[in-house]
DNA sequence: GGGCGATGGTGACGCCCCGTCACGATTTCA
DNA sequence: TGAAATCGTGACGGGGCGTCACCATCGCCC
């Protein structure tokens, strides 16, 4: 009887794996703390790999550079927004409640996650605006692909749909800016403010 | 009689002062060059130095940092954006026509920009999005101005200006952007959907 | 026009960060 | 249990950064 249970921790695969995926979540964890506290620019490989404990060396066994990382937080960021968006989209009746339902959760997001970014950070100083990153193309698509589908559906006239996409995603990313910006925080009232422009303009957009 | 043509160059101040204004030219022309070429993270203060052909301390009597001089291209465009935003004002009728005048006048400037910026830059190379220098910002505030005006004498309702100036400013980012990776780059059809897409949209703004 | 103080160009220098690599410890596998 | 593979380690060379003492040149005044 081999039963799992005698052995220690044997359900999580080799020592080795073990520490390689510790390691690369600690680099992770550093990296998102330090972008934090110094601001991207300022912060350096070795403020990083520091927290962590590990060898200078180490930092480079999982990422290239500092970009990299940042990337990879950029796209763990978008790993986690993605499943929340494909809800909102399989359980949207129409355009104009998916279209809430997504901004109110990228807005509910971007706030949630405002705590563990901006913390100390030096007034002023800013990030590089998310980079393409795989994961976050991978948004963009998704979200074309989900007003391609919506607006089928709908048999609403044929738009421009990069141009729509690339339109809706920078209102989203921008009155969600400035919407940090102010306290308290009012997320109701800025999904509001886009989704009615949006959707308003969406009838006066030139058809195809 | 002193007349001035008998001096030679004596129109232009001391040679400190023409020098001076020259190197400072030169540095930004240099710079311009290179980020165009290398990219702006791939670029070095030495790089630009490099080119104009003098020393390296030289750079820094004229500015701090390569961040310092990339602010003052933004500042330059700017700068040189401005007059043209502030004479659509003056000549549009209503609303409308300022804001079509605006964007169609911003899509030209970008596209004519283009070419002296993205010349042979490695694919994949971003900028940083045009930071918060001081002339950037003035040009964010004449537009809220415009706005302001405009709609006011228009008798629309009150609108939240800060939210309605951020989403007009980003979908004119974004779909410039994307306008300009599209062959050909057409500002017309760029412009008429920007136009249409917030001129639909303000009707259906909240109140204030 | 000549001498003197101020101005600003110069490039070598020290500093720090980067990315690498040879080494050794630890783990895996037979 | 011993050999091989893996990976953490930190010292090291390379290079960009920003500074500074030096000196040529300019402006100014006698």
């Amino acid at each position: 009887m081999t039963n799992i249970a005698y052995l220690p921790v044997r359900n999580t695969a080799g020592k080795r794996e073990r520490t390689k995926v510790a390691n690369r979540q600690a680099i992770l964890d550093a990296a998102r703390e330090v972008f934090g506290e110094l601001g991207y620019e300022t912060a350096t490989v070795r403020d990083i790999i520091r927290r962590t404990g590990l060898a200078s060396g180490t930092f480079y066994n999982y990422y290239r550079s500092k970009e990299e990382v940042f990337d990879a937080l950029a796209d763990d960021g978008a790993r986690r927004f993605r499943p929340i968006l494909r809800a909102q989209f399989e359980q949207a009746a129409d355009f104009e409640s998916f279209l809430r339902g997504a901004i109110q959760a990228y807005f509910d997001f971007l706030a949630k996650e405002h705590e563990s970014w901006r913390m100390n950070r030096p007034a002023g100083e800013t990030f590089p605006h998310a980079r393409s990153t795989p994961e976050v193309v991978a948004v963009f698509d998704e979200v074309r692909e989900a007003f391609d589908k919506v607006l089928e559906r709908e048999h609403a006239p044929k738009v421009d749909l990069d141009y729509l996409t690339a339109a809706c995603i920078a209102v989203a990313r921008e009155v969600g800016d400035k919407m940090l910006e102010r306290r308290p925080v009012d997320t109701q009232a800025a999904t509001d403010f886009a989704v009615k422009l949006i959707l308003g303009g969406l009838p006066a957009l030139p058809r195809l």
